[in-house]
DNA sequence: CCGGTGATTTGACATCTGCCTAATTAGGCG
DNA sequence: CGCCTAATTAGGCAGATGTCAAATCACCGG
């Protein structure tokens, strides 16, 4: 019912997504639900990883494209894509011997609402 | 000199701001730069008080408004409130005896900047 | 069915985090 | 000055994190 009223500054229904910070204050559930992602893009091989999968040609990227280009056992490689996955960052999907990561576009995009300042 | 023939897509003279993460690969320094910034934002109550400060009125606002808003500790408010500061992301001013807090919205703005997918 | 390559899982370990209590610093006010 | 309140710093502890080597799983080719 509020969804006709304030289309341009409520609360999606289906979790956070658009409202500023700078708007409105996040209260702990939706923190609890962001937070972790934000977590995710913390440290700096799981950035890198996921601005390489992010920007890939055909919007995916095969792990062993991933893995040399960062000084750091394969495990450790995976480990981090498995953070990235949790976070609901980017997802994962087998096709043969290979395994090609996706950025979800629209968590970024929920993300960078929130940290919005224009 | 490719300054002037990319000027909507290269990186800013002063640090990492404007390309999103999508386009382009963030390259291992700005990761290090960029990363802290994810990483304070990555805790919920960090979160939350980023958001507090972000939207206050005027600003700015009290540590005396925060703490109250947490079942914390006042020392563990604090340690939070530092680690946000420490990652540029908001500014502390002493007035009298209270502390205000207002939020760093260049550094708010280049992180959205980083995840737009727009 | 077997051997090989890509990827993930497991187990271990050093470091880092988040929390608290206690101590300290900073600034009013009588 | 002496005391009170606000805030930060110091110290300590349980649990999470990043890393690697070793083991395991998934798929392909002979």
């Amino acid at each position: 019912m509020s969804k006709q009223l304030l289309p341009l500054l409520e609360k999606a229904d289906d979790g956070p997504c658009c409202v500023p910070l700078v708007a409105q204050t996040v209260d702990a559930t939706d923190a609890a639900d962001l937070a972790p992602a934000f977590k995710a893009l913390g440290d700096p091989v799981r950035l890198q990883l996921m601005s390489m999968i992010a920007s890939a040609d055909g919007g995916e990227i095969c792990v062993c494209d991933l893995t040399p280009a960062f000084e750091l056992s394969g495990p450790t490689i995976s480990h981090h894509l498995k953070t990235l996955r949790e976070a609901g960052l980017v997802t994962s999907e087998r096709r043969g011997t290979w395994v090609y990561y996706r950025a979800d576009r629209a968590r970024l995009g929920a993300l960078s609402a929130l940290l919005n300042v224009a």
